[in-house]
DNA sequence: ACTACTACTAGTATCAGGTATTAAATTATG
DNA sequence: CATAATTTAATACCTGATACTAGTAGTAGT
């Protein structure tokens, strides 16, 4: 007698090898568990857990989808209204990836990568880029919270080549996040 | 006689449409291009493209790797030192997604955080979160840079409340990145 | 001891979405 | 017109399954 398993406790590692690796087709699983094909389909309907390729092509759809959400790469959070040279306004929800795992505190960086994107788009230049900036974090974002920034261009240098810019980021009406940046314009000749 | 394409033109609406619709079948392009399903095969054949599993497969295994080599999102950049509450050295190579896609210049707010995530780490206590921060980007780094952010605590306050943190960026000995920032300490009972 | 039930195995037909190969038909071009 | 490029057709085969039928082994109930 081959050495096996009893069946709950079969199917119980059955679906930790396959989160562990969701590659593996029937016939790995098979020789793993010393049992027949078709045991391994009946546990996989039972737990219903899909088939190799399904398995795939929904990792496939999932990371397709992010990939689409994802022009939070390029401005980070949702540009709402943005005057050149003005304002703007952009809005950022707070996900599981920007919290502490701890605390669901977002990690300031988030914040402050929405504000610096947000005076950096507020920009009328081609090239804009952050020199420095001065901020301070009033309160802490958690999870799930909105936060909403706004950007005012308070000055342009005489030569256009320097703006600062205030941004002030809200949730609901409170205050959590207020910076002073510098942003250098330009110009492409 | 169905209106058909040159073949030139076929393959680049090809390589187009897969582009914008990773999971079309064969069977979808033929009649997309109205040909046979034989010179959709030969097509992709040509252009290197794989069969749609494939391509699933392909995503998939990204995808899946991306989310193993994914603590990124806990502290940014590799920690190469860290010695608690006096100072820590982060190392963090600037990829394609940290660029403006013109300049291939990085977005201040990666190297932000960077820093700010070092800041943060290098603070012995269970939460510690970034108060304010003032900082300065005094030169602007570029894709392919390795940025080496060293962080040293500069002094905790009476109540231990309150730390501050001097970031220095550099590539190579050149400085690229300054910061003070002010950590709060938050003790757990 | 006979029955019922669970767990497992075996085998076959079928599917999607292809590859690989050979060959024929069509169209274009010098 | 001949030849080359392009397209289509046909067939065998592959993987990793589903769907279904049927059979076996062991165990518990009565």
């Amino acid at each position: 007698m081959i050495e096996r398993l009893p069946k709950k406790i079969r199917q119980q590692q059955l679906t930790a090898a396959i989160e562990h690796n969701p590659f593996i087709t029937d016939d790995e699983l098979m020789r793993m568990f010393n049992v027949s094909i078709q045991t391994i389909r009946l546990d996989r309907m039972e737990l219903s857990i899909p088939e190799l390729r399904e398995r795939m092509k929904l990792m496939a759809e999932q990371s397709y989808d992010q990939v689409r959400s994802l022009p939070l790469h390029e401005v980070i959070g949702d540009v709402i209204d943005l005057q050149l040279d003005k304002s703007g306004i952009s809005l950022f929800e707070i996900t599981e990836h920007h919290v502490f795992s701890r605390t669901k505190i977002a990690r300031g960086h988030h914040i402050f990568a929405q504000a610096n994107s947000l005076a950096v788009a507020v920009i009328n230049e081609e090239v804009a880029l952050t020199a420095s900036a001065d901020i301070r974090f009033v309160r802490s974002v958690v999870l799930g919270e909105k936060c909403v920034a706004k950007a005012y261009v308070r000055s342009i240098s005489k030569g256009q080549t320097k703006a600062q810019v205030e941004v002030l980021s809200y949730v609901g009406d409170e205050i959590v996040f207020q910076g002073n940046f510098v942003i250098f314009r330009i110009h492409k000749q």
